[in-house]
DNA sequence: GCAATGACGCTCT
DNA sequence: CAGAGCGCCATTG
């Protein structure tokens, strides 16, 4: 059944969910804290089998390209545009996400802070 | 239990 | 730079 989800996309969700406000991750960035190391295809699968109203940051997810990924149904995808920018997220030309500014970068010590 | 699906990623052409 | 193909494997019917 689908209310008992697999171990794997608990964890995938529960990396997903530690995605700070205004930060984008890759799909594959995604899997691979999650201990599934090209996995990437999974985690989308896992972001699919959300349901509406999770607290689970889905749009903070995207592809390795920067881009809101092409979903099913048309017009969803502009739907996750609209809310990254509203986190403060700025798309580019061709509607990508430049990684190098926006990309979260997760750190356990940053450099020179226990210094 | 088997076969098809899928919000991806990487490499080659 | 753009497009196509293959691999990946959990979840679903």
């Amino acid at each position: 059944m689908a209310g008992e989800l697999g171990v794997t996309y608990r964890r995938i969700y529960q990396v997903v969910s530690c995605i700070p406000r205004g930060k984008v991750a890759s799909y594959g960035q995604v899997a691979a804290l999650a201990g599934l190391p090209g996995r990437a295809r999974q985690v989308g699968y896992a972001m699919h089998a959300l349901p509406r109203g999770t607290r689970v940051p889905w749009q903070r997810v995207i592809n390795a390209q920067g881009m809101v990924s092409r979903r099913r149904i048309a017009g969803a995808e502009l739907s996750q545009r609209i809310l990254l920018e509203r986190e403060g997220i700025k798309f580019g030309p061709g509607a990508k996400i430049p990684l190098e500014v926006f990309g979260w970068k997760p750190r356990r010590q940053p450099p020179g802070s226990s210094s």
